[in-house]
DNA sequence: CGAGTGATTGACTGGTGTCAAACCCTGTGG
DNA sequence: CCACAGGGTTTGACACCAGTCAATCACTCG
């Protein structure tokens, strides 16, 4: 089985069952690949995809785009993420997708997924899930964004992303390669630059995290969860991995 | 065809296109009702559900349980959501369900759902767009949560909920009940009560909109969404309605 | 070495949270 | 009929956190 695929069958597997005939269903899927350097739109607010987007490196964001050119990021999406999974079902994009750092892509045209979960169900019910805990990821952006100061929010937001990229393989627990930029995470987190800043500084002293240079390290995993208040079931793993 | 079924097949049809066949298959669904009082739980966090809840009168909102007690609001629900389809496919509840004033719902057992889905893959699609919709109206409370200072955010949430309750019928567009308290409108838009009532005057005096006893009412609903930014595209109705 | 990009820090201000008091309305009971 | 209690709302005073803006620093690349 190729990588793509694999990204793809192993991503679901982290939540989902699938039988061989599942896999091999998936497996049929055609698609074409793309690389993308930092910062560029991947799909736009407004457009009606008929293929749908397979994070295969690197890292992808969703976001709106406001009036007065501020954007509102939503959500990052790392390898076996299907960022745009929504568009199989709803015609126009209200977000965009964009890359952050180098990151490549594979595309799947929608009509042989549709086919695929019309022949069988379960193929459909395993990336409806996965459609699922995007959302169960968005509710905790509003908590977080809404109901935690600056710094536990800070926090959180780096949990589950390290979190999330452990249960995926593509991270120790330890360390995580992220090339998003600092204002780019106020935008994120709904925070001024400055703020980003402080409660960065904050949680290096307080020994819980380093972020510098798009190079994310877990200084001690125990005490960063604490300060932000992190519980990862809304992330409905079925394997909960240890970090 | 009862009140019950109708209202799930309206709210379907607002985004999704059913034949007769699929609306046939709904019918078939049985169900039992309950009446709620103001604030009281249907489902809590860490709940393992085999029933799905469907609104049938008044409303009901979703929330995060945060340490220490306080709630983060998430999404209200009016007549025709589905305010847990998550629970279809998620295992445990990673947030809960109350009523906000006298409310009505009925529960519709997940195993003749997921059996509806597979004989007809339309009537699954359909649920499914449902909860891609709700995943977008989180969205975009990221967005203004994060994004739009406390004014524009009040209105914003306003707009949004005139919307879809104009949408679904039960409002005119200019007046809705709605008996959410201001603290809980604090707990949902992530401000302090003072903020509230200060954006809430805000509005009174711009001549936007007026909330007090428990009754919204749209003053201009042009300046409404002027103020708050409203764009309504996120939500996916098929015949947007006018106000 | 200089330019450019991004990170960091500092000074300042204003908005927002906290807290407490006052208010309003309704329902109840003397 | 009025007094009172209670829940919910509204207002005010005040402190402080977080936003804005500008200057400085760090690093990379030409």
């Amino acid at each position: 089985m190729d990588h793509v695929h694999q990204a793809l069958v192993s991503k679901l597997k982290e939540h989902s069952r699938l039988t061989s005939d599942d896999v091999a269903m998936i497996k049929s899927f055609s698609y074409s690949v793309r690389h993308l350097a930092h910062d560029e739109d991947i799909i736009r607010q407004g457009d009606d995809p008929n293929l749908a987007v397979l994070v295969v490196a690197g890292t992808v964001a969703r976001y709106h785009l406001l009036t007065g050119g501020k954007r509102q990021f939503l959500s990052f999406h790392l390898k076996g993420d299907l960022p745009d999974a929504q568009g199989l079902f709803l015609e126009k994009m209200d977000h965009a997708v964009c890359s952050v750092g180098n990151a490549t892509i594979a595309s799947i045209p929608h009509k042989q997924l549709i086919k695929a979960f019309e022949q069988r169900p379960n193929v459909g019910f395993a990336i409806w899930r996965e459609t699922l805990i995007d959302a169960a990821i968005f509710r905790e952006a509003i908590t977080n964004n809404s109901a935690r100061p600056p710094t536990a929010r800070m926090a959180h937001f780096f949990c589950e992303l390290i979190y999330r990229a452990k249960a995926t393989g593509i991270s120790d627990g330890q360390t995580l390669d992220f090339s998003v930029l600092l204002p780019q995470l106020a935008d994120t987190l709904g925070m001024a630059l400055a703020t980003v800043n402080r409660s960065l500084s904050d949680l290096r002293e307080a020994e819980g995290l380093d972020f510098r240079l798009a190079k994310l390290t877990i200084i001690n995993w125990e005490r960063l969860t604490k300060i932000g208040q992190f519980d990862p079931s809304y992330l409905h793993l079925r394997k909960p991995p240890m970090i």
